[in-house]
DNA sequence: TTACCACCTGGAGTTGGCTCCAAGTCAAGG
DNA sequence: CCTTGACTTGGAGCCAACTCCAGGTGGTAA
């Protein structure tokens, strides 16, 4: 799969997958002879994994962290585990803060709902 | 209320608060005869407000548009509201992205719990 | 065979949002 | 009186995360 359809595919930018590869959150993608990227179906899983954190908001240096435990290989579950734990628990507090401004958002819709009703209100009066 | 008490009371550090106000997030403060900032309740409100957008991660840019059209009064209210709900959609949008994020985190947490046991459980077979 | 297009690279530039610094002013306490 | 500490300013610096650019290669299609 080439880099653009795995960017279309993604919803990632062409340059912002090359830029992963380069800083070493995508491992070096496998290349044709004439050294375009070939993303196989690993890489595939990877990008939308990584899409997704990043979309939450997880910094690209814990992604980078958490794979270089992978790649040690089973004795470092625990710690992947303990970095996916912290990273959920950051995720669960910024999702309450989000409610709260939901929260606050819908209440100053409302009072300008209001608002717009009693402007009319008065113009009919 | 010196811009001391404001940071501790929000949250928002010193060079932040005078950041807001350098780029017309706030509105310039009152100050006392000395030239030190004096933030009254109306100035603590819209600190507060602002620092509840920001969390949710709505753009500075947004808020300060939203100010200047409160600076213009009541004619700009629909065009407020319209702000409001625009962001309010976009934090929704997000909030379910995070979701998404959340249930899959728990799911690969689980995965290595899984894993753990199962380790656990050769070792004592 | 030449024109085009998608790919490649290293490196520079941009954006958003702070954060820090140097140099200066004032009010209060010792 | 003088030092200390909180305040002031303009401007520079920093960080994360891209985003763009110039210059180059290679395969396909008219």
């Amino acid at each position: 799969m080439k880099i653009s359809e795995v960017s279309e595919q993604s919803g990632l930018s062409v340059d912002t997958l090359r830029y992963y590869e380069k800083i070493g959150l995508l491992p070096p993608v496998n290349r044709t002879d004439s050294g375009i990227r070939n993303f196989d179906e690993l890489d595939l899983r990877r990008v939308n994994f990584i899409k997704c954190m990043r979309a939450a908001g997880l910094p690209i240096e814990v992604l980078i962290e958490y794979y270089a435990l992978v790649q040690q290989g089973d004795e470092t579950i625990e710690a992947r585990k303990q970095i996916l734990q912290k990273q959920r628990a950051q995720l669960v507090t910024k999702m309450a803060e989000m409610q709260e401004t939901l929260d606050l958002l819908n209440h100053k819709i409302q009072v300008y709902e209001n608002a717009v009703l009693k402007k009319e209100q008065e113009l009919t009066d």
